[in-house]
DNA sequence: CAAATATCAGCTCCACTGAAATAA
DNA sequence: CTTATTTCAGTGGAGCTGATATTT
């Protein structure tokens, strides 16, 4: 396929590898489609930062490095699709914790269900102590590029 | 931070893990900005999928997943910026090849530069032996959930 | 002429920002 | 007075389709 050596070069590199999985992963995610409904991009990263305790906006919108308003407005669509839904914040009347439903949270149970099979399988094909092995070095990786993630 | 089971199954994935790196490779590549051009997430797609051997719209259309006409406009503004520029294709007298410029390869180059510099700083947190297990063991997994990738 | 490729024009979403209102 | 959130209005980018060259 490729011969030149800056290609070679490009394409072994650990961004591009990284990359080329995080990808297949989220084309694979999308034909699964565990709930009936469509969420956008950013939605998606939106549940992705929601822990299932409960967040506030301010923290989604750090996390996810876009402004509140955005934020905000993004859950509300997510709300509108039945995902998600705000609670009063006991601690702070101004606040509002955002909140998984009961079907967000078997949006997310499906992801992790998908991720359990998707993990079976590799560890089928390369062995299940490889796959142990890459997933607790890009824990280590994740944990020096990206101290803050979740 | 999380003690939920799901939250923890979730932070643990590969899904996840390898999102949070690609994340953070790009954030610091943004930062590098190696060439004084400002570049969209669609264009550093299309200089992803570009080798420095050349290659046609259209196999960049079809790497790309979207249209010839987005493809093209997209290859426009690239060549505007000076970083790609088109050339009759001596094999096929209706489609043209489009290749990097001086200053595109410089672009590529730096990024393949500052992988190389990333790998060597993870190379010392890590050790080499292990990076380069991960890499080795990346690209098994990206080879089977996208053998088509480059 | 037909087929392949490339471009142009117009359009729709999506994701976001900034300013301002509301509320605690 | 500050802080959290929401609403409103507007922008720019990305992609699509349909029509129109152009080349073989």
């Amino acid at each position: 396929m490729t011969e030149n050596p800056l290609d070679e070069l490009r394409s072994n590199s650990l961004g591009r590898l990284t990359t080329r999985v995080v990808a297949a992963i989220e084309r694979e995610l999308a034909t699964r489609q565990v709930v009936a409904v469509d969420i956008s991009p950013a939605q998606k990263a939106v549940l992705i930062q929601l822990e299932t305790t409960g967040n506030r906006i301010t923290t989604l919108a750090a996390r996810l490095g876009i402004s509140k308003q955005a934020t905000s407005k993004l859950v509300q669509e997510l709300e509108t699709k039945g995902l998600v839904a705000r609670t009063p914040d006991p601690a702070d009347g101004r606040a509002s914790q955002i909140i998984f439903t009961a079907s967000g949270l078997e949006l997310v149970e499906g992801t992790v269900g998908y991720f359990r099979e998707l993990e079976a399988r590799l560890a089928d094909e390369i062995g299940p102590e490889d796959l142990a092995l890459v997933k607790s070095k890009l824990k280590a990786i994740a944990r020096i590029l990206d101290p803050e993630g979740f």
